[in-house]
RNA sequence: GCCCCCGUAGCUCAGGGGAUAGAGCACCGGCCUCCGGAGCCGGGGGCGCAGGUUCGAAUCCUGCCGGGGGCACCA
């Protein structure tokens, strides 16, 4: 990347001025900035101000005297010293041309990191199997889907982990929920516990379980029951829960329940170790872990009185089940209502003996779903809540995936239905979609036309001189950085609005040069420009898990 | 009370300590002999308040005000 270029270029003169200007020590690593101003050159740094102060100098007799003693370089075109004490660098239109070329060679490619050779497990979604995904896990799984696609991108071995819960007090009570709906649909008397699932996809649930089984287990006790049907059910929600994550885009590479760390012993093994780092005591009746020599306000319990661990242990156990698979990183997606437990995970891993640094627990902040203005109920138990198909039905994977990835997971956000769908028209994903769309168009275009694209390297990219060109190709020449820097942050939604800007250069370009021309070299270049900006396009949406289509219906709008 | 997130344009939101703070929507005014008008161009308007650090603060620190979320032997 030419920044690593510029920058080791400038540190070789701020090396020569010092040496010149008896100024001793450590000097600044040189900061690249992208100028808001197109005036202010395609590079600045402010290397001349931040090391005026120790020269005693003034910054713009600094910045003067480095540029200087810069040597020549390729691909740099002027330097100027402008503002306080900046130094502006403009680089050669071939570097950005070259940009065309890199694309166009790497494909998919462009802007990847080579492997890092580190693993990194990405936990998501893990909902628990009592009933269908709703909205409520929406910016959850688009949000660990893309954080998986982009650090796979920059370089990380990546797996995708769902982990449930299969057994505690909600599955008792879902369990003892579908019992009571199988029972009624072998038309025997029972009745749906109070603190029960009433949604009706638990009578979806046990018409199912019917089908299969008939009333081969209608002669259980409750319990026993409560307990098959708990199975039964789980299986079913499972089913429908990977459905709609294939639907959304979704996919794990693990599944791991809650249930098979306890058949590992694993969750009795963490607590022994906890033990024996002298973190673990017994007060009235029950286990503690003494989660206040961490940093957490008060002590948890592990064991209850009633002997059954709580889901905090299991977290410890899996912790431990993590680890174990060898992981040099480990990434939690949670909702802002986890945010409690942040601090007794990470003191647990601290006296299980894990580095808390390898620990990474990503919180987003919370959506509003609405309709229309109208704040939706979502209470599984109630049986009030939207399936996450339903909003794929109405608003579209895509423009669901994108709005939810359209803002900073700090940011609590609304996703209001009905604007979503209703403003589809001007909603930023069809916006950057139709870039896409009105690219393949005008390559189909001149395949139509009998033009067939030469080898790139016979193409004069020199000809993009127009400033719409060069806008162009200055957002396709940012991009590898934008991925980096998505990466680093764990932020998809710069990935959304890289694609926009992108997408609004073109739309420009394309509304101020005709492409395919009756001048054969011209249309050869912008042909070949157009045709990365659609891989750098396909790219983006691709990690924000969008599609991005080769047409889109006119008629929709 | 304690902890986390947020406060930037009428609305929804971007903004790695840098130069004149951006985009979409909404509003007003323009652009089609021609590759997809789901497009393009132009216009008005803004960093919650008060201190501090710094050559330089929307950005970092402290306090306050306002909004959201969390503080279980639930999951």
């Amino acid at each position: 990347m030419i920044e690593e270029q510029l920058e080791a270029w400038l540190r070789s003169g701020l090396r020569i001025w010092a040496a010149a200007s008896g100024v001793e020590g450590e000097l600044p690593e040189p900061e690249l900035l992208a100028p808001r101003q197109k005036e202010h050159g395609d590079f600045a740094t402010n290397v001349a101000l931040a090391v005026a102060k120790r020269a005693g100098r003034a910054p713009r007799d600094v910045a003067t005297e480095i540029v200087a003693v810069l040597e020549p370089a390729s691909f740099v075109r002027q330097v100027e010293v402008a503002g306080p004490g900046f130094i502006n660098i403009f680089v050669t239109a071939e570097w950005l041309h070259d940009v065309v070329r890199t694309i166009v060679a790497e494909g998919p490619r462009f802007g990847a990191a080579p492997p890092n050779g580190r693993r990194v497990q990405v936990e998501f979604v893990s909902a628990n199997p009592t009933g269908p995904l709703t909205i409520g896990h929406a910016r959850n799984a688009a949000i660990g889907d893309a954080v998986a696609r982009i650090l796979a991108f920059a370089g990380w071995e990546v797996e995708r982990e769902y982990y449930f819960n299969d057994a505690g007090g909600q599955m008792d009570r879902f369990g003892a929920s579908v019992w009571a709906r199988y029972l009624q649909a072998l038309g025997r008397d029972a009745e749906v516990p109070e603190d029960g699932y009433h949604g009706d996809y638990v009578g979806q649930i046990a018409d199912s379980i019917v089908q299969e089984h008939g009333d081969a287990f209608a002669g259980l006790h409750e319990e026993e029951g409560s307990v098959w049907a708990r199975g039964e059910g789980a299986e079913r929600a499972m089913g429908w829960i990977r459905t709609s994550l294939a639907r959304f885009g979704v996919t794990f590479d693990t599944y791991v329940s809650e249930a098979s760390l306890a058949g590992k012993g694993e969750i009795a093994e963490a607590i022994e170790r906890l033990r024996a780092a002298g973190a673990v005591y017994e007060a009235e009746g029950a286990t503690w872990f003494r989660s206040t020599d961490y940093g957490d306000d008060k002590d948890r319990v592990l064991v209850r009185a009633n002997g059954l661990h709580t889901y905090f242990a299991a977290d410890c156990a899996y912790l431990v089940d993590k680890f174990g698979r060898g992981f040099d990183h480990l990434i939690y997606i949670w909702g802002a209502d986890h945010h409690g437990d942040v601090t007794r995970v990470l003191g647990a891993a601290r006296a299980l003996g894990y580095d808390p640094a390898a620990i990474e627990l990503l919180i987003y902040q919370f959506v509003s779903f609405l309709r229309g203005g109208v704040p939706l109920k979502m209470s599984k138990r109630a049986g009030a809540f939207v399936a996450l198909d339903d909003l794929m039905d109405e608003v579209g994977t895509d423009a669901a995936r994108f709005h939810l990835l359209l803002f900073s997971n700090d940011h609590a956000m609304n996703f209001d239905i009905e604007d979503v769908k209703r403003s589809s028209m001007e909603n930023p994903v069809y916006y950057v979609q139709y870039g896409h769309a009105r690219i393949a168009s005008i390559l189909r275009k001149a395949t139509e036309e009998g033009i067939s694209r030469e080898a790139i390297d016979r193409a004069d990219l020199g000809l993009l001189v127009h400033g719409s060109e060069t806008d162009l190709l200055r957002a396709l020449a940012d991009v590898p950085a934008v991925l980096a820097r998505a990466a680093e942050l764990r932020a998809p939604h710069r990935l959304a609005h890289a694609s926009q800007e992108l997408a609004a250069r073109f739309h420009r370009f394309y509304t101020d040069c005709r492409v395919v021309s009756d001048d054969p070299g011209l249309t050869q270049a912008r042909l070949w420009l157009c045709e990365a900006t659609k891989q750098v396009l396909a790219n983006l949406l691709g990690l924000l898990g969008v599609a991005a289509p080769e047409r889109m219906d006119r008629d929709d709008a």
